[in-house]
DNA sequence: GTGGTCTAGACCACA
DNA sequence: GTGGTCTAGACCACA
């Protein structure tokens, strides 16, 4: 179900939760679904139940998922997850096209790299574009 | 000329190598200007030599400066400071466009994207395409 | 298992990423095989641990090992390793051959002296070429 | 008539030294010749007398050039300058053909890789190579 | 325990 | 003076 990459710079806990944050965020999960409990996915990943106790940490803190006492942890309602989708991306975002930005790109110059990288050219039929801005 | 943050969870010495490899990236200094010395820098950010010398260390392992010895670090070509940036941009561009498109999201939508974060919304003939967020 | 020699001109880390890299390159080890630790490593060789660490740094930077926090350097795949085998091969065989042209040599001739070196002499029915040395 | 390449790793006396010793070994002065001084060439090439100075020593330490006193440096008598060359050649293909076979390589490969290297093909009317070894 | 980072202080080659 | 290397010793995150 999960995979670990020991090659990977981050640390496993952060690996984990990453991993269930896209299954989550792909609505691979029911809402309320119980998550695997700390033990039994410490035992099929082979690692120490810790490490798996500190991505659950983590999930609850970031509102992807909640733990009740004595009963597992379980997938957050399908609404807070789109909204925390969202937010992730555009975040991430932000912060790429501020970088570029801060080195100098305009914005037209950032969407035209996406738009090599994605090998397709949609958006040609508008007419030029800084005249516009 | 340079300000380091404690709270940052990056160790100093990429903090310093980032903030230097900003200003080069932006041309803030002519190519083959002198970095400012080793020791001479650490004492101006209250940090030890070896933190500075690791970050020199690691700013010529990429490229970016040379260090001539007895002599000091010297910024690089400012061609192969342009080749740099546009690596840096695009690499990190696509990773966080793929990162995007994990999550479900087409390129147009990530393109929309930051448009609206820009302020215009230049491509906006395009079919309705945000009602699955 | 290995030896430092203080005679020698090249730094300590330097010796021992390269030792290292041999033993590796050649397969002594298994693939993923745990290289002893930064500290256990030091103590054999009667050194300080960051010298080592600094060995060890380079070896992954070049992509011979991987590091995990927590629990130790590994040697990289053996698919991984054989590449750079070759790489660091023709590297040096390119570098002495260009250094030997430039002194006015010929491919013949280099060949020829690698023959006379390696004791056969299989190529023999070519002009003869050395008067010129 | 020399330049230097500060971003060389090398210190500068021992890129004077090789360059000096590649135009003498390639005939570009006649023996006896008397090579510029220490001071002059110091300031020619904008460097310390010393580093020149250390240039020098390393030259006669080695036998290509003698020093008179009083009178300057002077270019080895060309028998000697042949026989540098050659061993300088030979020692250093030695080196590479030891390191390349420590990695397990025969002869006749590294001979093949020359040959791809240099794009010619001139010995491929032999029999087949590995029989006779 | 293990690697990663950092400090304080030293010595060396080079310019 | 300047960068490069090394030591001794400390602290932290992670497993």
């Amino acid at each position: 179900m999960l995979s670990l990459d020991y090659k990977d710079k981050r640390p496993i806990y952060e690996q984990i939760a990453e991993k269930l944050k896209e299954l989550m965020l792909l609505g691979a999960f029911p809402e309320n679904t119980r998550l695997p409990g700390v033990r039994s996915l410490a035992v099929e990943l082979a690692i120490n139940p810790n490490t798996v106790q500190r991505a659950y940490a983590q999930l609850e803190r970031e509102g992807y998922i909640y733990s009740v006492k004595g009963k597992g942890n379980f997938v957050a309602q399908s609404g807070k997850l789109k909204e925390l989708k969202l937010a992730e991306i555009t975040d991430r975002l932000l912060d790429t096209v501020d970088h570029a930005k801060k080195l100098g790109m305009s914005d037209e110059e950032i969407i035209k790299l996406i738009r090599q990288r994605a090998g397709g050219d949609i958006c040609d039929n508008s007419k030029r574009i800084d005249e516009e801005i």
